[in-house]
DNA sequence: ACGCCCACCTGGAGGC
DNA sequence: TGCCTCCAGGTGGGCG
């Protein structure tokens, strides 16, 4: 699931769920997801305040008055849910073998964490630099620092197809590999051209960069909508959609799948150049 | 530095 | 029914 706009998703449920709440026990069913949990994840949590959270790239930060920040990364299958406690009952909640942490908060809320392949994260840090993926993490793409100037600068000299680059979060945070696609196809360029092509030499923005940047908002935006109305959203327009006609305008082309660093990628190769 | 490959893990879908 | 293969929306380490 998770991409910028499902944990958008994700990010607004845990606030509303969890903000002002103090959190009364945590329930560490395994010592790791893909890396281990820090030593002494619990108690560093345990009595503290949830006072936000926000969101960079495709992780949540949850802020807590203790001033440290617990950093959740979704991975692949991870996911939360929320419940009310049932007042008295002794017998623990109906789980799941891929429920690994348990938060019971002051609010009487249990937030349950569940990640079946385990490619999720948690840690908790200090300050954003503590976390490397966060210091090396390239611009929102939904905020003012995200644009075609930024975009070209970064396709300079770069060989790698352009699908593939868009999903570096080091260029742009929170593209994944449904909406590199979705963005590619909004912008009429093809997923195999190479990114140094959107931009001259000296790094200024050809016409394509600023194709793909505003594509790359639409598309996002358009999701994040979607999401916060209904979770599942699912319509994509090129993305899941082998075989099928091309949904632009006028076009006839039929949507194929090929394979771009070991991963799917979804194109009409008659409107998409 | 760059670009490619693969591993990490489980589960669901489809073929035989 | 079962067994096998392939596929999945993310990341990062290691290699040439």
């Amino acid at each position: 699931m998770p991409e910028l706009p499902e944990v958008e998703a994700v990010r607004r449920m845990l606030e509303r769920a969890t903000r002002g709440a103090r959190i009364d026990r945590v329930e560490l069913r395994r010592a790791d997801l893909r890396r281990p949990f820090p030593s002494d994840f619990v108690s560093r949590l345990t009595g503290h305040t949830i006072q936000s959270v926000s969101r960079r790239g495709k992780y949540l930060l949850a802020a807590l008055s203790s001033g440290e920040t617990l950093l959740v990364h979704l991975g692949m299958s991870g996911a939360f849910r929320t419940e009310r406690r049932r007042s008295s009952s002794r017998t623990s909640p109906p789980s799941d073998p891929h429920d690994h942490v348990v938060i019971v908060l002051s609010s009487g809320v249990v937030v349950t964490f569940n990640d079946p392949r385990r490619f999720g994260l948690m840690d908790l840090i200090r300050a954003n630099d503590d976390h490397e993926a966060l210091r090396a993490m390239g611009p929102e793409p939904l905020g003012d620092t995200f644009d075609a100037m930024v975009l070209a600068r970064a396709c300079v000299g770069k060989r790698v197809a352009l699908k593939v680059l868009l999903l570096d979060q080091r260029l742009v945070a929170g593209v994944g590999n449904i909406y590199a696609s979705e963005a590619l196809h909004h912008a009429g360029l093809s997923p195999r051209r190479r990114a140094s092509t959107i931009a001259t030499p000296a790094g200024a923005p050809r016409e394509a960069a600023f194709k793909l940047a505003a594509a790359i908002k639409v598309v996002l935006e358009k999701a994040v909508d979607a999401n916060a109305r209904a979770y599942e959203s699912g319509r994509f327009r090129v993305y899941e959609r082998e075989a099928k006609t091309c949904p632009r305008r006028h076009c006839t082309g039929t949507i194929r799948r090929i394979t771009q660093a070991g991963r799917s990628t979804y194109y009409c190769p008659v409107c998409q150049r």
